[in-house]
DNA sequence: TCTATACATGAACATATATTCATATGTTGA
DNA sequence: TCAACATATGAATATATGTTCATGTATAGA
């Protein structure tokens, strides 16, 4: 179809648009945006800006129960958004890389525009 | 409690971190998040910006049903992602604003950088 | 006006996901 | 070893979400 004529920018060029787009990324990265869609993973994921923090003080300051934390906490811990450090008997959290906060700008760049 | 405190940092300043999270920002942030969080709406995002694209050959691209792609269309003009032109018969969608872009390389630079 | 085409949308169904409850694991100190 | 505490996890439930099917709306041309 030559009307799928690629304008190149380093995007298309990243998920090798310009042939077949790259499914598997593309796939990769729906799931990472869908760790970043929910609120309570948000609201952890902005906490932790902060530094670390752990867990009892998370669910305390999200005013939720320790389970629903810890089980948000693994699903970030999955994708590898935060890391553990343990201490004793208690777990503090803090984000594992500076992407997350880039990540997390850029939507708020976004919502922030659109007001 | 004194073990909250906020080491300053520009994305805490933006969410007013430092007294009450805003959580209604919050809550917008997860939302939008939410929109990426689907291959189906991330390869049409990524289609678009190669440029404007009409429903029916944004179907065959992601080889899915027309009313399928509708809906999901539907969710990204609602989220203003995209941004539909008409044309006679066919409505052309493009990306709404640059930001789109921006949130999609923060994405794959973390999924990238991940390998 | 009638038909064909492009797109939008409501309802239904199947699947995914977040929270809760109960319980398990792991660590500390007595 | 035992009790207390911090965290993790499995099962269950309620809710949300994506796709399909059928149908509605809008535009163009005969």
């Amino acid at each position: 179809m030559s009307e799928n004529k690629i304008k190149k920018g380093h995007l298309c060029d990243a998920i090798n648009q310009s042939e077949e787009p790259n499914i598997e990324v593309l796939y990769d990265l729906s799931e990472l945006f869908k760790v970043f869609g929910d609120s309570t993973r948000i609201r952890i994921l902005t906490a932790l800006t902060a530094g670390e923090m752990c867990v009892l003080h998370l669910a305390e300051h999200l005013e939720m129960g320790q389970s629903a934390v810890s089980h948000q906490l693994r699903i970030l811990r999955s994708a590898g958004l935060v890391r553990p450090r343990r201490s004793g008997k208690t777990v503090f959290y803090s984000l594992d890389d500076a992407h997350v906060k880039e990540i997390l700008e850029s939507g708020l760049e976004h919502i922030l525009h659109k007001r």
